[in-house]
DNA sequence: AACAACGGCAACCGCTATTGA
DNA sequence: TTCAATAGCGGTTGCCGTTGT
């Protein structure tokens, strides 16, 4: 059994949307407190469109928590981040955006940004220099080393944050809101303490060739490079073996959050390869 | 003024992942 | 366990407004 006939077969509007098409389905939905199934709405609605150009239609433009207008230049800089350690994973990075799209976010990228980096002199895919020329001495590499757990940190805690989105009957047994553990190591005084050094550190020191200004976690020329394995790895060390096995009380769960925290903090190689900042 | 080239954006296409019978 | 239905995602297309000649 093939693929079912898509709109144009089956008689069915396409293009552009008309503002009492937009009014229908807003109707709709509102009326029945949610889209349902979105195979069945047009029919239920009344429009002649399929399903899925109703759900793009509503969850690119509709929606009420859209944020129209331009982008902001923290936003910018946010998606170019992000870029770095996602990839063109578009709607991850616009889960981290409230409002914006992943249509618009990609829009965004493949118009302006991708068009930016390259007059930066950086390769938009891998957000390394297009010529590989700078550095001859080696501190490229040790920078990018340090860097790489920064987005090892950043990419496992928007994995997290992801899984927690999509799995919350795994973390009910508890008050806290950040019941996901890597979260609360994230967010613990040792996760921000890890962020305030390595904030301060690069203000004078050897920062990728994008300026991230306040960001948290700064975008390297290897953020494409590292392999997402490793992030993954250390989430399951500090994280999902955890809650499979999670008997302890809160106060043992705190402990355990020091001391893996400490342990992701001193794999940190700042003695070894933090060279680059001085 | 007319036309072509270009750029931005909304929408579509086709593939993959997930869900449920 | 299998498979069809459905939803979600990223890549691509095409329309339309703007700019350049």
């Amino acid at each position: 059994m093939g693929r079912k006939p898509c709109c144009d077969k089956m008689g069915l509007k396409k293009g552009p949307w008309t503002a009492e098409e937009d009014e229908i389905l807003v109707n709709y939905i509102n009326m029945n407190g949610g889209h349902g199934s979105w195979r069945s709405l047009p029919k239920l609605a009344g429009l002649l469109r399929c399903g899925k150009s109703c759900r793009l239609r509503w969850t690119n433009y509709l929606r009420p928590d859209i944020k129209r207008g331009s982008f902001t230049l923290e936003e910018e800089k946010l998606i170019i981040q992000l870029h770095g350690i996602l990839g063109n994973r578009w709607a991850a990075i616009a889960s981290q955006l409230p409002g914006r799209t992943d249509n618009e976010i990609k829009n965004l990228w493949n118009t302006h940004l991708k068009k930016r980096l390259i007059c930066m002199g950086l390769d938009p895919q891998t957000h390394q220099p297009l010529s590989s020329s700078c550095n001859p001495d080696g501190k490229a590499h040790a920078a990018s080393t340090s860097t790489r757990h920064m987005a090892q940190w950043e990419s496992a805690r928007l994995e997290a944050e992801a899984r927690l989105s999509r799995e919350p009957y795994l973390f009910n047994n508890s008050n806290k809101t950040d019941s996901d553990y890597f979260l609360r190591m994230w967010n613990s005084e040792v996760g921000q303490s890890f962020r305030d050094v390595h904030k301060s550190d690069n203000k004078g020191g050897c920062q990728s060739p994008i300026s991230l200004g306040s960001l948290s976690a700064t975008t390297t020329t290897d953020l494409a490079s590292n392999p997402a394995s490793i992030v993954k790895e250390d989430l399951v060390w500090g994280g999902s073996k955890k809650i499979a096995s999670d008997s302890s009380s809160s106060s043992e769960l705190e402990e355990d959050s020091c001391d893996t925290s400490l342990q992701l903090l001193l794999d940190f190689p700042i003695n070894n390869d933090m060279s680059f900042l001085e």
